[in-house]
DNA sequence: TTGTAAGCGTTATCAC
DNA sequence: GTGATAACGCTTACAA
């Protein structure tokens, strides 16, 4: 617990000599930078974060704001630590209550109160309202942020991009020989759906649609595999939403008997760690959860340090990846 | 951004007096009082938490150290931020790198930068030595801690009752008419085997211990499933490690043509999302993910409070719970 | 190249 | 009940 003022001390300089050498600022002759800087080794010196915060006036915290309670979230986090981290900046989170509907005045007070340095937000593409007025909040507190995967219209985010995701599987798909190849997915959500459209238009195929309801949960969701699986014809491969209900649909089918991928392909999308160990094991389209989280944090640390916006704005998009496993 | 001093200076005391008053410390009187906190909030005072760390001598932060990026460290990561948010600290991040094996210093050299107020550690079951190294490096500095699930010797921990949950799911599968109760898992860890082999003792049963390498991965669980299913006589019901283990398992049996619930039996171990979209949904022991967040940080608050521990100890188990889904 | 001294916004010790 | 005033450990004009 050494401090400055110790080190000053000991070595018969002043405090600001002391803090010139171990910050690199100013000039300080060498022979003092050495046994300065050696004194500030043997006394174990550690500088005060609070104190230069106080006196720097910048914090140094980042707040993540999060509401699903998620793996890909948490590899995204993983990702936003990292770059963070290493530029002295600290990650804390702060988790929003699902149930609470005005989440966002709780959220607002909180972040008065922590006054972070910049705010990452996992978005939640079910509350896109929701999204919008902390947005408008953050603009209006003049608060830096990025979102990771937001879709919303004019805010800053690090997206995926699922459109490509889907029309390379889907094309992956085609190159494997199958001829009736259908999209599975809520109504909402248009990104996926587009790039599979922009694949069978490029096939010269028509589209064949089967959309589910965004509010049906995972039992609606087999039960309406096994509706497929009794369509006549039989598509012979479905790109699906995400790996979770490719889950139920593979189950939705083998309840019906139909073999996969014999008689049908499904290709998931997320590449969850679960989709490895699936029945068969699942072809998906992988998020780079990881290195989203890491462009976000660049994207952040820049927007903190006040550069100008890139002509083409902050927002980037990132590949995915086709794993080609079993099922399709 | 108003200030004390702003404050002090419109309502006509001295800073010392507004902050009595805000703080609800000392003697103040009640119309004083009430004239400051009235225009602490029309000035929209918030104060300066950096500034109040300073001063103290307290640090207000928690660190959560993680190695693995998975949504049940997630949930348990949610449930130690409501506590700690609730009394004012912030949580904050810290993921260890997996592949690098010196991660013991980097962490070390992070945290006494950091000065936390306490450390609360996610266990990693598969580094024992690395865990205790972490542990003794705070005992050392004199960090409060507590870890997550850690069944390291001696260490302050908030444990899941691991054996009785697997206890309560083979007396389940007993009571539905199951005779062959098998166990599939991994050497090293003995805390679900040990229920297993209680309620067989219980049952009046010969155990069936099937294991495997704790290094095997996912293909080679799926290949022993595989092996399984040509077991003569048959296994008819099969407590596995985990879900993971639980759908590898799956997968292999299905590849062998064993119908499952009808010839085998399948639970699991963690309720994943994912476990109620297996086919058949799985059957499995539920961790308290959340609650365990919770009582982790309900213990480290107590220990950064100074107060002195209990007579058992700081360390609480929690139990298990079983879901009754499809496959048993 | 080095030092002095005034902050940063709180808290806390005394006197009054 | 209240008010000066000195910390807390660092940064940063401004001098020297």
């Amino acid at each position: 617990m050494a401090r400055l003022k110790d080190i000053a001390q000991a070595s018969q300089v002043s405090i600001r000599t002391v803090n010139r050498a171990i910050k690199g600022n100013g000039y300080v002759d060498s022979a003092v930078r050495q046994r300065v800087l050696h004194l500030a080794k043997t006394l174990g010196y550690v500088p005060n974060r609070t104190a230069r915060s106080l006196s720097s006036g910048k914090n140094m915290d980042v707040v993540a704001l999060l509401w699903g309670v998620d793996e890909l979230n948490m590899a995204k986090l993983a990702g936003l630590e990292d770059p963070l981290r290493s530029r002295e900046y600290q990650l804390n989170c702060l988790f929003g209550a699902p149930e609470y509907d005005a989440a966002q005045e709780r959220i607002l007070e909180e972040l008065t109160k922590r006054r972070p340095a910049g705010v990452a937000i996992f978005s939640d593409r079910y509350h896109p309202e929701r999204d919008r007025a902390i947005f408008r909040s953050m603009l209006a507190a003049n608060i830096p942020y990025i979102t990771v995967d937001s879709h919303v219209e004019g805010v800053d985010s690090v997206r995926i991009d699922r459109s490509q995701g889907v029309c390379d599987a889907v094309l992956h798909l085609a190159a494997s020989g199958r001829q009736r190849i259908a999209y599975w997915g809520p109504q909402e959500d248009s990104t996926r759906l587009v790039g599979y459209l922009r694949a069978m238009r490029q096939l010269g195929r028509p589209p064949l649609c089967l959309m589910f309801d965004p509010e049906s949960d995972m039992s609606l969701w087999r039960a309406q595999g096994r509706e497929i699986a009794q369509m006549s014809p039989l598509p012979d491969a479905i790109q699906a939403y995400s790996d979770t209900t490719a889950f139920a649909l593979l189950a939705g089918l083998y309840a019906e008997g139909i073999r996969v991928p014999q008689q049908i392909a499904v290709v998931g999308f997320d590449d969850r760690p679960m989709a490895a160990l699936a029945w068969p094991p699942l072809t998906t389209v992988a998020q780079p959860c990881r290195a989203a989280g890491a462009a976000a944090a660049e994207i952040l640390l820049r927007k903190i340090a006040g550069e100008p916006a890139p002509t083409q704005g902050w927002s980037q998009t990132l590949p995915t990846r086709l794993v080609i496993r079993e099922s399709a």
